[in-house]
DNA sequence: ACGACACATAAGCATACACTTATCTGATTC
DNA sequence: GAATCAGATAAGTGTATGCTTATGTGTCGT
């Protein structure tokens, strides 16, 4: 039960505004921590939680540790919500823009 | 923020499993609990989670409570997710099966 | 090799959460 | 209208979780 982890690991509302501002971009966690109040070592409990349910992904470089958006963790989500598709009415607005989007 | 009430509901093992259950058709509360053992009450808090995450909804029926899915929150996790579209790459599977799931 | 810096880990603490038992509400049946 | 049944709510409890301060680890520049 991946998904588990990836939806408790999206609970926390400092996860997921971490979590969308790696997707404007990648950066280190010093970076990520700029603009937002939380200390480092907190930073770096969320990112190890991100990190294990493969919503975020790190690479060393020299001294510093680059964050990126995992595509895995999203597509587990896409992969759990596609289990549910026959609930899916066809107007409900988010879905129609999601459906846009991938149309093209 | 509405998506984090759902993320924070499916975080449990319990309420997931609960609604999966409920996937497969609806059902009063009663019936959700047969074969797992759970109480009354907690399987009505369960509920009441997944409710106000719009993931679920019900319809009295005199005496009995239907349970059923609310595509609105599953709506809303494909509205989330569509944010990140441009994270996904092209060949993941689980995406792959989505993406033909919609197609048709 | 030493100091500085980026980040991780340890340990402790306060709150949130999922569970329990007990009780309440509301609808059906006799 | 009393008993019964489906389900909700109340109150209490143990554990999980997110935070803090303190310290550890690894890399860089000098």
């Amino acid at each position: 039960m991946i998904e588990n982890a990836i939806f408790k690991a999206l609970a926390d509302p400092t996860r997921c505004a971490i979590f969308e501002k790696l997707a404007t971009g990648s950066m280190n966690a010093s970076a990520l921590r700029e603009g937002m109040t939380i200390s480092q070592p907190a930073m770096s409990q969320h990112l190890s939680v991100l990190k294990s349910a493969k919503l975020v992904r790190e690479e060393r470089q020299g001294r510093f540790v680059n964050y990126e958006v995992d595509p895995e963790g999203l597509a587990l989500i896409a992969g759990w919500l596609a289990k549910y598709r026959a609930y899916w009415p066809a107007r409900i607005d988010a879905l129609k823009a999601l459906l846009k989007e991938m149309d093209q």
